[in-house]
DNA sequence: ATTGAAAAATCTTCCCC
DNA sequence: GGGGAAGATTTTTCAAT
């Protein structure tokens, strides 16, 4: 764990959005010079706080016109039967999310595919297959309201910095 | 919509995984030199296809230890009343994500939040109050299993490219 | 349309405050 | 912990294939 500042959190926060930005822009928008902005994110780097930077593509363009929740049920919860299950899940590449839940199903799973086709043999073929699975439920999401991988950050609202003064 | 080659859809792959790769160095993994790639890269960035680069952080570090599922059912699905929930569910920093499902339920969101506190703040402070709402259901998620930003892409797999006398 | 090289701009590292 | 100068990449542009 690491102590942030409101700096740290306005950086992370502008690299949330726009992990392309050059540290020069960066420390102008955070108000630092470049050195302590670049250490500072060196920093949270290194201990992992920053993970990576990855480029987001446009699903539709792509042909990926679909996204599809799965609920699935397992035959029984051992541990080996959940780690089986979890390694053949997260082998395929569709499979967008994987999350172990409470409630009536076992797992939630979130894919994408390009069309029903798909769907169809990705359950068929690779989910049903899979012996420790019981039961497979699965909805269709008609729209992406939306979707962001911005944590929420607790940012100090108007930072109490004297803006005429620093100028 | 665009179309795509091979060294296309390498390059897509690489920047999904690694956004902070220099020209140079995407260049040499798509055995391209730096300036086709980079004409490339802009391309499908003008295109809309690469939407842009963004950091990953770690949600743990950040506090954030809780992704939790919840199902949404509007009173009624005219679209003013569909329109009315999306807005404020989406002003809200803590929904990562929300669908439009069919099935039972009309929304799906999952907000990811520190605490159960924060997520009986969420629902009884946000969620409830919207007038359109009718049931929410939550399921937590005990683990997240798998989490991927990476669209799966149709890639020939072993590309017949003569690697010796390429290289 | 791709390649390779050269020029310009930019970022990163170091040292000082 | 923050600010300023030098070295090193990187991106861009251009001409040639």
């Amino acid at each position: 764990m690491m102590e942030l500042d409101t700096i740290d959190l306005r950086i992370l926060r502008e690299l949330q959005e726009d992990a392309s930005l050059s540290n020069v822009e960066l420390a102008r928008r955070v108000h630092l010079s470049p050195s302590p902005c670049l250490a500072r994110v060196k920093a949270m780097r290194e201990a992992g706080l920053i993970r990576r930077s990855v480029a987001l593509l446009d699903a539709k363009q792509l042909g990926l016109h679909l996204n599809v929740f799965i609920s699935i049920s397992l035959k029984q919860q051992s541990r080996a039967a959940l780690e089986a299950f979890e390694a053949k899940v997260c082998a395929r590449d569709e499979v967008m999310e994987c999350y172990l839940m409470t409630g009536d199903a076992d797992y939630l799973i979130r894919v994408a595919v390009p069309d029903i086709a798909a769907l169809e043999r990705f359950i068929l073929e690779q989910l049903s297959p899979i012996k420790e699975v019981e039961k497979i439920r699965s909805s269709f999401a008609l729209k992406q309201v939306r979707y962001k991988t911005a944590l929420p950050l607790a940012l100090p609202p108007v930072s109490a910095r004297r803006r005429r003064a620093t100028q």
